[in-house]
DNA sequence: TAAATATTTGCATGAAAATGCAAATATTAC
DNA sequence: GTAATATTTGCATTTTCATGCAAATATTTA
């Protein structure tokens, strides 16, 4: 009966890629702050003066955030808006505490 | 005042990279259910069997694990065995998923 | 239509990471 | 000590990924 502790691998697998990056995390930090500030807007020319990274580079990063599901775009005339996926991201880290917590690992831990 | 909300980057950066692989995501896997079953004891030949790659592969990508908090190493004997740093891993799971909750991203997401 | 602005894509390059094999190390058993 | 077992490390190879530049696409404005 132990499948019922696992999770999907995959997903995982690409959510933690995609944010296993100096920069990408930097990136996602980034629009985590703009998105406080209640503007809840950033455009790639915007986040991309977070890092030291030619705007081309900066997009294909949120294309890869975006593809893992971290991010969500939204085109308004020339620009594109990018937003952290908050509820997704957040319920799949929780998740996968829940299952280390459930595995009771460490029985043997001193 | 914002800065209240960040969290360290660098920490995050070296956790995700190091699940952000499916191979380490499998040996991670097979971890959690070998602590689950009771014995909470897995050494690097039986944490092989979980996929193809060779037992040096393997054993680096433990040692992986391992450098960046996942796991921790008891040596016992010749064989090393490995457990998940549950509560470290969770920990940082929970406090990123509350930091983005915290930070009201998204606000125009219909 | 042409120009301006925002972003993405093609392509080449360099750097980092994964992998396997063989050899080295560590520990126990004989 | 030698043999056997478990793991790690050195090294070479391959693969994957990040990066920048230039060109292409998309959209708005004049």
């Amino acid at each position: 009966m132990k499948k019922k502790f696992s999770f999907d691998l995959d997903k995982y697998t690409s959510l933690f890629k995609a944010l296993g990056d100096a920069n990408r995390m930097a990136i996602f930090n980034r629009i985590c702050g703009c998105t406080y500030e209640g503007e809840a807007r950033s455009n790639v020319n915007e986040v991309s003066t977070c890092c030291d990274l030619d705007l081309s580079v900066v997009s294909r990063h949120l294309s890869i955030l975006k593809e893992a599901g971290v991010l969500n775009a939204r085109k308004e005339g020339k620009e594109v808006f990018y937003s952290i996926n908050t509820k997704e991201v957040a319920t799949h880290l929780r998740k996968l505490a829940d299952f280390l917590d459930s595995c009771h690992c460490n029985l043997t831990k001193e």
